[in-house]
DNA sequence: CTGAAAGCGCTTACAG
DNA sequence: CTGAAAGCGCTTACAG
């Protein structure tokens, strides 16, 4: 039923080698004989059958990309950037969550033996390091966004989060900000400590006066959206407002405007990432870009063009919007808002 | 290097045979033998080869999901859904964006031959019909909202759109909206136009005497948002807007605000998916929720365990929120919005 | 319950 | 340039 290269074979009059040979575009190969095999594979709606041809060749054309989960623009545009980039270099991808539990962790990646000849792996799970580790089997790895401490052997790209959450927190005391607080990340990730990190050293060397003010976050919508129904109903609420990434912002940006707060005039709001919506929103968001489409890319790229084992750190540039402002510009929009209201 | 069953086979004492079954589970082995075989295998590290696997045994566990896009919430959702199952069966998961070009989707579809053992293919694409399903070379197949005219024999899981979009439409009507727009979405997808499909006849049956307004579109927020600014620089501004996804309902909506007008109070909206971020924003978005997590699960469900070639259609369900509202209340909000506001 | 052997569909030295 | 043959690592009737 299902035809092969002996079918081929048989019907062109050739060797299976020849066969092999000519579908996979060997050079010794008369031109003759291609033809004829093109042609009979051609007819007989031939298709090659994977599983044989990565088992002789020990090659599987397949990357394994295993990320700490789907939701959220953040991983869209990293799978966007690794398919793209998989597609250019014919690779195909086998896909899947990691779950946090070690164990179950290391089933993934047994399950990827023998079907991928690389992988791109994003875990910044704090803890995972050794285990991770044991786990990879000589497979060619590289680690996006992951905790790196005991993996320091492995090729890396990673994110300058602690760089990138400083420019934010100069922005916003450039801006003229004091009482700046931050809404963290999950406390076992890794980005999410190295953005808090760059926070609290960020406020003691540039605002040594004020205390650090740290909200808890999980880096979800909701959350953020918690956190700023929280700000919103403070007596003594921060002028600025600093989420460990864009989608804490946005649920924090649509809390306190559902609470009638406006952003920047009562009070200010960035994020980390860039992601797409970001920059739609009213107000456009604040935040540092890194080019995560394009950080995936980079990574497939380094999985198939190994250019040694050092660590890519990509730097995220301040992107200044809507959502932070200049207190000392004298603008319309700087009039405290109580004065836009109708007296009572 | 790379331990075999061969090796184990050997370490053991016992025929290669033996370590298969041993490994598999299978009964024919001693609790004996089977535990020598367990232990070696720890031992040794041994881990399957699934290529090698799959070419003896003709399974590979493996799914493969072709979908036309990673891009917006709706594919996060989608693949968390998909994936989810699939971890609950044991399955891996091969993806692949379908280009839109039909020679490209065939060469997707062919790269899929011998590592997977069924297909969930989203592909809403009006023309794709006969040649999809040539290419489909007998591998079990789950259509996921995808356009069926040529395609009735396969399996389907699809979302009610034209009674989703129905719902919507007299919903606005029954809410006193009378001038209400559509924003479409893009003109060669299945989904877009039984949404369209679906406002222009609900508004023939509940407003004969409107006439049907579509603002073009494509899905995206950026569309949604360019629609939205278009709508806001107009002399006679619908009262209501339907946005044929969320994505737009979203982008319209940040633009209508930036152009400070109210939701619902200046103008209604509507969206369609029911996408996580609709029901954080403010104000909350009104519209048609698929369950998409669910959908993606269930699509994954009858691919594994097959229940005929039928169409499960999953009609979705109108969610009220606060982008809409019923223009009979008389509400403290239900005031014309000048009369917030402070004399000039 | 166990083993020897064939076979899954392909690739690739090796001879010619 | 071409073909016969071995081999990739596993599974599975078939005998015993």
């Amino acid at each position: 039923m299902t035809v092969t290269i002996k079918d081929i074979a048989l019907r062109a009059k050739v060797s299976v080698a020849t066969v092999s040979r000519a579908l996979n575009g060997h050079d010794n190969v008369t031109p003759a004989a291609r033809a004829k095999v093109l042609k009979v594979a051609e007819e007989m709606r031939y298709q090659p059958h994977h599983a044989a041809r990565s088992l002789s060749s020990r090659r599987t054309h397949t990357v394994g990309v295993v990320l700490p989960d789907f939701e959220g623009e953040f991983f869209s545009e990293l799978i966007h950037g690794i398919e793209r980039e998989a597609r250019a270099q014919r690779h195909q991808l086998l896909v899947s969550s990691s779950h946090p539990d070690p164990k179950a962790q290391q089933q993934v990646l047994q399950a990827m033996r023998g079907r991928v000849d690389g992988l791109l792996i994003m875990s910044p799970q704090v803890d995972t390091g050794e285990q991770l580790i044991e786990d990879l089997t000589g497979l060619p790895t590289v680690l996006i966004n992951s905790h790196l401490s005991a993996c320091a052997e492995l090729p890396a790209v990673n994110v300058d989060n602690y760089t990138g959450a400083r420019a934010i927190v100069a922005h916003l005391v450039e801006c003229g900000y004091r009482r700046i607080a931050f809404i963290s990340g999950p406390e076992d990730n890794f980005e999410a400590r190295e953005r808090q990190q760059a926070y609290v050293v960020g406020m003691r060397e540039l605002l040594p006066s004020v205390t650090p003010w740290i909200l808890p976050g999980d880096f979800t919508v909701t959350r953020g959206h918690e956190a700023g129904e929280y700000i919103a109903g403070l007596a003594e609420r921060p002028d600025a407002v600093f989420a460990a990434n864009d989608q804490m912002a946005l649920g924090c940006l649509f809390a306190l405007s559902r609470k009638g707060l406006s952003v920047p005039d009562d009070i200010a709001l960035a994020g980390f990432d860039d992601i797409p919506l970001s920059s739609c929103t009213w107000p456009r968001l604040t935040t540092v870009s890194a080019d995560i489409v394009e950080l995936g890319a980079r990574a497939m790229r380094r999985l198939l063009v190994p250019e040694g084992d050092h660590i890519d750190l990509v730097v995220p540039k301040l992107v200044i919007r809507e959502s932070t402002r200049n207190l000392q510009d004298i603008a319309p929009h700087a009039i405290p808002r109580a004065l836009h209201q109708p007296a009572p």
